[in-house]
RNA sequence: GCCGGGGUAGCCUAGCUGGUUGGGGCGACGGACUCAUAAUCCGUAGGUCGCGGGUUCAAAUCCCGCCCCCGGCACCA
């Protein structure tokens, strides 16, 4: 038996392309396995707990169970739409989640695995709180720069433990928060680096995330648990804590089995399935170090895969919500009614699963308008048309070379599903489409069907075969096309194994063929690209006003420095005209600090000042973004250093 | 700088536990066919396998050095 899991989506926005990349290739492997005849159980759901969903339902005016509820709709409505299929999709929310968490969290706590401590938290007085999280605003400090409760985000990136940060601010209200002391619970993960590494040496999966957790490994700290939150499941030792959303997140896998099986503790407890995690690489940290360490702590089975999906990329541009770097499915891809089974077929077959994935509109419709039709669809329907035309029953005869042909494609998809490698089993089925296609066109029935139908029909039996065999392979990935076209033939795709492509039905009763696939017209396309292109460069409208809080200026170039030990920054001396001013500007990676000496620069003056690798920045220079190298943005004549620019 | 992944024809890409003439696909060009959604089929052109060394009878594949690209972190005020 197997369980496979996908990563669990959060209940606070919309699904995008970016997640289909892993819940469509893990339903593909779904239901390949069953065609080759495994048990297996398909499971996910709502990750519903956590500041940004307190966050975000106060913004939109909803209580954190209203907005949950509308996500989870939306998750329920695309998932079906996309015809991913999970046999149980549960919300962390549920009692049965909470109870399933807590008892786990006990089981920590009786083996030794958690013990308190008491740390400093913001709390804000006006608000009456702790500042959990992403409520809290304030100094990093490591870097002491702007940042986030839980970890420095325009800084230096790093995790922040609750209590650590500095200069605290309440996010709701803006007001100051203080620090006050409170006792917290830690999960000992440091107990667990041998385990670990011992665990990462024979867990299977894809080498992306395996080889990052490796290296993780040898930097561990513990985990602190607890959260400041009345948005979760309640911490059992201190009812008025909440568990950290990424405590009770995985667990969902096990509480969402529990919901749909009785066989849910031979899976989690006694180990005898084989339990297979698809994620995508941005969450393999907990799913390679925090998640086996709890299951190993509280005598639970450990998961044999963890299936890490690349990233995606919208036209060559790195994957970006607030840049516009985004498809989402529903409001975009579902609206303009294109067939989901094309989204699938393109996710799955662009590359291998571990590699970034590239989605372009203009890609995407050379492969739908290619392979899909031109190619596969074509054969399926030029067989059909001519079957049906010219025959309407065929009896079946079929050569030993095409059954070698259909054997050899079997095995080839069946290795390669069995490795992820969905990309070079998709690749083997188009393949066969194409051999079809080189086939009936050599074989020319339709001169053979003007002297001699009998020798026409076994040559149609054989490209029938060939159909039987492409609808069957296919069905994983297209299966709502496939199920249509299965229908012309009489068959049931949906309760087929994968070795009825070897069976040889005696005659096959054909029904008048259906188009199986859309053309995707050019201005369509175009369409969709407008959009998206349209969206890329949009930032919100300010006022003059807005504008002329900056003050920017010509600045002179007196010194530039490198900064020991970065690559990006030098440390420049700028008169901008009432003062000289040191700043940090991050272009050394395509100037050199001789060139730059006595040159005009633009200036941003009034920016609050920050430390970066603890040299003091007073401003900004401005610069084109050219794909990442700065392009130093100078004034066309000479002007004096400290002219104002309007 | 550290870590990970890469650099193969105009573009995408397989091969990378060394061994027959480096495979596909898109695009281009020429021809054929008409059953088929102007779909399909056959053929042609196009490659210093990032660069330089080494090991070997034999290297895209292994080793060493270097360059470049992508992602993450250190550092883009």
């Amino acid at each position: 038996m197997k369980l496979v899991t996908c990563g669990l989506p959060y209940a606070n926005g919309k699904l995008h392309i970016g997640h289909m990349r892993t819940y469509i290739p893990a339903d593909v492997y779904v239901r390949f396995l069953r065609m080759m005849n495994e048990k297996v159980i398909f499971i996910c759901g709502s990750d519903c707990h956590g500041t940004p969903i307190v966050v975000n339902a106060e913004r939109e005016g909803l209580k954190p169970e209203e907005l949950v509820e509308k996500y989870h709709e939306h998750f329920l409505r695309v998932f079906k739409e996309l015809a991913v299929e999970f046999d149980f999709f549960g919300k962390t929310t549920e009692k049965y989640h909470h109870e399933r968490t807590r008892e786990i969290v006990n089981r920590l706590i009786e083996n030794g695995y958690v013990y308190s401590k008491e740390i400093e938290l913001a709390y804000c007085e006006s608000c009456k709180r702790f500042l959990p999280d992403r409520y809290v605003e304030g100094i990093c400090p490591y870097c002491k720069t702007p940042a986030r409760g839980d970890e420095c985000d325009q800084g230096c990136g790093r995790h922040l433990e609750p209590g650590e940060i500095l200069e605290p601010r309440c996010k709701i209200c803006g007001n100051r928060a203080v620090f006050k002391k409170r006792t917290h619970y830690f999960f000992k993960l440091t107990a667990f680096q041998e385990f670990l590494k011992e665990y990462l040496s024979r867990v299977s999966g894809t080498e992306n995330a395996i080889n990052y957790a490796k290296e993780w490994v040898n930097n561990l700290r513990d985990w602190c648990i607890t959260r400041d939150l009345e948005w979760g499941v309640k911490f059992p030792l201190d009812e008025s804590l909440v568990l950290y959303v990424w405590v009770d997140a995985p667990i969902g896998y096990i509480s969402f089995t529990e919901q749909l099986t009785n066989d849910w503790k031979k899976i989690w407890i006694d180990g005898e399935a084989e339990i297979i995690h698809f994620i995508g690489l941005d969450i393999a940290y907990h799913h390679c170090i925090f998640w086996p360490s709890m299951l190993k702590a509280a005598g639970y089975a450990l998961p044999s895969a963890v299936v890490a999906s690349g990233m995606v990329k919208v036209e060559g541009k790195t994957f970006s919500k607030s840049r516009g770097y985004v498809v989402w499915v529903e409001d975009e891809y579902l609206k303009a009614s294109l067939n989901p089974d094309y989204l699938r077929y393109y996710i799955v077959n662009y590359t291998s699963h571990e590699k970034d994935l590239n989605f372009s509109w203009d890609t995407f419709k050379e492969k739908v308008n290619n392979e899909i039709i031109a190619t596969f669809g074509n054969f399926l329907f030029r067989i059909l048309s001519f079957a049906w035309k010219n025959f309407g029953k065929i009896k079946m005869e079929v050569d030993g070379e095409i059954m070698e042909k259909i054997s050899m494609t079997r095995e080839r998809i069946v290795e390669a599903i069995k490795k992820w490698e969905f990309k070079v089993a998709t690749d083997a089925i188009m393949e066969l489409a194409s051999f079809g296609n080189s086939y009936f066109q050599n074989s020319k029935p339709w001169d053979l069907i003007k002297y001699d139908k009998d020798k026409a029909m076994k040559v149609v039996a054989n490209a029938l075969q060939l159909v039987k065999a492409l609808v069957i392979f296919s069905y994983p990935v297209m299966p709502k096309s496939m199920e249509k076209i299965a229908k012309s033939i009489g068959l049931d795709v949906r309760t087929c194994s994968i070795d009825d492509v070897m069976k040889i039905d005696d005659e096959v009763v054909i029904s008048k063929p259906e188009i199986p696939f859309e053309k995707i017209e050019d201005e369509e396309i175009e369409k969709l690209k407008k959009s998206l292109f349209d969206r890329f460069a949009e930032k919100p409208e300010i006022s003059i006003e807005e504008f002329r809080k900056l003050d920017i200026r010509i600045g002179k170039i007196l010194d530039a420095k490198k900064i020991e030990k970065s690559k990006k920054l030098l440390k420049l001396l700028v008169d901008i005209g009432d003062e000289k001013r040191q700043l940090v500007a991050g272009i050394a990676e395509n100037h050199r600090p001789e060139d730059l000496i006595g040159k005009l620069v633009v200036v941003i003056a009034n920016l609050k000042p920050a430390k970066i690798m603890g040299v003091e920045s007073k401003g900004m220079i401005l610069a084109a973004d050219v794909g990442g190298k700065a392009v130093l943005l100078v004034p066309e004549k000479e002007v004096a250093a400290g002219t104002k620019v309007k």
